[in-house]
This record gives C-alpha cells, structure tokens and sequence, in this order.
DNA sequence: ATGGCTTTGTTCCAAAGA
C-alpha cells in the first residue's frame, strides 16, 4: 500500500501534474490539500477515467482539501466535532482497513496574527478528535499540510527561522501534542538524508538552493507504523514548469 | 531570502500563502 500526500495550491491549475504523477506512482490514496475549488466544480470525470475516486470538500479562493483513492472511500467526514469552522480544512475515509485523514492546517500568518491563535486551537480541537478516532481505527494514517516544521533539522537556516511562525515553539508543542495520542511521523521511522525538505518559497533561488522546510507530514498509528517500509519526499514535480510551492510525500507499507 | 513568486477574485490591485 502506497500512501501519499500533496499541497497542489490550486487543482484548477494543478489537475495535469496530479494526473500525471497518479499515473506515475499509482499510489492508493492520496490526499490534496488548497485544491481551492467548489465542491461542483470537482474534476470527478479525469479522476474518474484514471480510475480514482474522489472525497472532497472545498470552497472558493482559499483551503479545500480532497483524498483520491483507488479503493472505493467509505464513511466520509468532513467536520470535526466541536471544531467550528467554516474553513474546509478537513475530510477523512475508510479505504479497505485503513482510516485516512486529510489535513490542512492552518498558516498563522504570524506568530502576533489571530490566525496563529486559530492555528494553535484548531490543532488542539483536531488532537483531541484524533485521539478519538485512535482507539476507534487500529489503521490510522493522519496526512497533510500541517504547516509545522517539527524540529530544527527541518529548516533550511534555523537560525533565520528562529521563532518565526512555522517553527514557533508552540506551533512545535501543538505538533507534538499529536504525535502524543499516538502516532509518529513515518518519515522519522527511517534514516533519512539530511536537508529534506516539502516546500520551497516560489522564486527561482529558493527550491535550486535547497531553501525550504519540511511541513507536510504523515503520522501513523503504531499498527500502521509496524508496517511501514518507507516514507520519501518527491521532489520531481517541485522542478516542473508552473509548480506548486509544495512536493508530494509518500509512504509505503507491507500491508 | 521576509518575498525577491503564485493564485484567486467585487481583477488592472490586494490579500494570502509559507
């Protein structure tokens, strides 16, 4: 089984490049976020003749997010209970025994913003949900945007980055609390080489000087961690014509 | 590198992203 997760920045934009790197890495499922589309305007159809299906909930501008699967997507959820909020951040699905959800979390902006407050409580509301759905799911892979770079060796300059938002301590704290219900960061499960990075500000320099963090992440449960045999970053579709600012992440399993 | 791009929409600028 072949997991894997994607900020496109616009599926409008970005639909031939998800085709494309569907058809070349086949994976089971993945999970989009800032597809930046309705909901009717979905591209079910190309999906659907590569022979994926789609759960999806978006909006106009900003945020949507969506998971593709070739198996068919069971018990989909889109709201998080007790997390009111109007931004479509979130969708989850039941693919064969696994329980898969999509994350958007949010940017914060800055670390003095409102947004990073909402940042900050939305993480709190979605740990809370998540260790729920943890003793209901022994299959958990939780995928996305987190918009957090989890530790130092995830920043291109930490010294530069320093207290800024996206590595903030409290956002660093908030990512933790998730890993604390019980799940771990597959890519951490193996050795891996330094300077890893998923996104790259756009502008030439940044992605050909290896300028970026690593903040789109997938957290496993234990059942799924014990089965994990990899978990890379593809940086090929970030060198494309017309990018997004964010390259896929994948993680394979046994079972 | 603190945006030096990119996307979107009450579009010819501004807001937001990360």
């Amino acid at each position: 089984m072949k997991l894997a997760t994607w900020n496109v920045n616009s599926l409008n934009v970005r639909l031939p490049q998800v085709l494309a790197w569907l058809d070349e890495q086949q994976p089971d499922v993945l999970a989009l976020q800032e597809t930046k589309l309705e909901d009717h305007r979905f591209p079910v159809a190309e999906l659907e003749a590569r022979g994926y299906a789609a759960a999806y909930t978006g909006q106009k501008t900003y945020n949507g997010v969506a998971l593709l699967s070739r198996q068919p997507l069971r018990d989909v959820q889109v709201d998080v209970p007790g997390l009111e909020d109007e931004q479509r951040r979130v969708v989850a699905a039941t693919v064969g025994s696994v329980r898969v959800v999509c994350l958007y979390v949010p940017n914060g902006q800055t670390v003095d913003s409102p947004k990073y407050q909402y940042k900050l409580e939305w993480l709190g509301a979605v740990r809370d949900w998540l260790a729920g759905e943890l003793g209901r799911h022994s299959r958990l892979a939780v995928m996305g945007d987190f918009n957090v770079a989890p530790e130092d060796r995830d920043v291109h300059s930490p010294s530069r980055w320093a207290g800024q938002v996206l590595v903030s301590a409290p956002e660093r704290a908030a990512f933790s609390a998730l890993l604390d219900v019980g799940l771990q960061d597959a890519f951490r499960l193996f050795p891996q080489p330094e300077r890893v990075f998923s996104w790259w500000n756009y502008g030439r320099l940044a992605f050909a000087r290896n300028w970026g963090l690593r903040i789109d992440h997938i957290l496993v449960s234990p059942t799924l961690a014990a089965a994990c045999q990899s978990c890379t970053v593809d940086p090929g579709p970030r060198a494309h014509e017309r990018p997004s600012d964010h390259a896929p992440v994948l993680a394979t399993f046994s079972e």
